[in-house]
DNA sequence: AGCTATTCATAATG
DNA sequence: TCATTATGAATAGCT
């Protein structure tokens, strides 16, 4: 039907392809419709195509026309999948139970049932857990060592520099006006408080956040 | 198409009813497999004749098909302990996960992330472990002591029984026959060895097994 | 079931 | 995508 006989076979141009397939599910749709209606038949047609694009046609709900495939094929369409899922979960329940134990016992619980053998082997695993922590705890504690030195170092020179500047300021005052200096004294004084109020500003602030 | 139009309303012939039904329903289904081939589409065609009699074409399985019906729609086209096997198998994944991070990080690996307070919450879980540990396992020592123990009494009692025994032995041997004597003693000191023989026995078998 | 006149679906084309 | 049309396919009614 059509300006020529085609042969059954994939369409290779995709236009083409695209084209017909349109037409004949329009086609196809329509025959289940009229089939329906004219002999009381259920009738269910689901089409997608190659894009994923779905179309449908269903006398009656397509629930009802599944179940009554189930009845009649006695082939649950969707048990197949339901013993895939009840499967899978009894395996990662299983899986759980056993990390579950493993865990309690790292922790020191439920251990009255071990024996010997399996309590040392714990042992052992303990103490490389151990092991692992302390070596990343020193390594903590060597960086922040670290940085605490280096912002000591940086004190000390600010303090050095502070140091100077105050001679120098001093000396300027002192050649200035003698009888001001008992209250320049003073200044000075405050001025040689202030770098302590440096030291608890931390250098790397987003370091704190990780102790 | 056909010797007359026909309206497209419910054939109340039975036996025309009938004719037709079958004669379109292999058009459709001939149609559907057309389709599936010439365009790559994915069908599904099931009908169900007022009989009850049901013929169905599929492109591929039907359950892809309809696992791809419920993709696209979101209508679930199976009950609803599917669906809370799903929901149920997902909780139970992230358990999974979650013990396994948990586990990896008793044992020392993947620590790289953690900052020093997880670090500490570690350490305090794996000490406190170990000294579980190793509570049970000196109480199976102490339990292994005090076994080895009583049996030691044990023998030292059997050695002395035995030793009477054979004292007893020996003097009514001594009062019976005095030319086989000799023979007697040979035999005597066999029995003499006798006991080395159970020293070897455990008196708990099955606490071996623990160990 | 077949047959066939007729209607319908659709491939090719614009 | 849409409309047109020539053609092959489907099928209603009959045997």
């Amino acid at each position: 039907m059509g300006r020529g006989k085609i042969e059954i076979k994939r369409i290779e141009n995709s236009s083409n392809r695209q084209v017909t397939y349109s037409k004949r599910r329009n086609g196809i749709l329509k025959k289940a419709k009229e089939i329906s209606v004219l002999c009381d038949a259920r009738v269910s047609v689901i089409i997608f195509a190659t894009s994923g694009k779905m179309h449908e046609f269903s006398s009656t709900s397509l629930v009802d026309i599944l179940d009554q495939y189930h009845k009649l094929t006695g082939r649950r369409l969707w048990d197949a999948k339901h013993e895939n899922l009840d499967n899978e979960i009894n395996k990662v329940k299983k899986d759980n139970d056993n990390m579950q134990i493993e865990l309690r016992h790292l922790k020191g619980e439920d251990i009255s049932s071990l024996n010997y053998r399996e309590l040392m082997i714990l042992e052992d695993a303990l103490e490389n857990g151990l092991i692992s922590i302390r070596n990343k705890q020193n390594e903590f504690l060597r960086m922040m060592r670290k940085k605490t030195q280096s912002m000591e170092e940086e004190q000390e020179q600010l303090n050095c520099q502070l140091r100077q500047l105050e001679i120098a300021s001093m000396n300027r005052n002192m050649g200035e006006i003698g009888e001001v200096f008992q209250q320049r004294e003073n200044h000075v004084y405050q001025n040689h408080q202030m770098p302590f109020a440096f030291r608890v500003q931390p250098m790397q602030p987003n370091l704190q956040e990780r102790f």
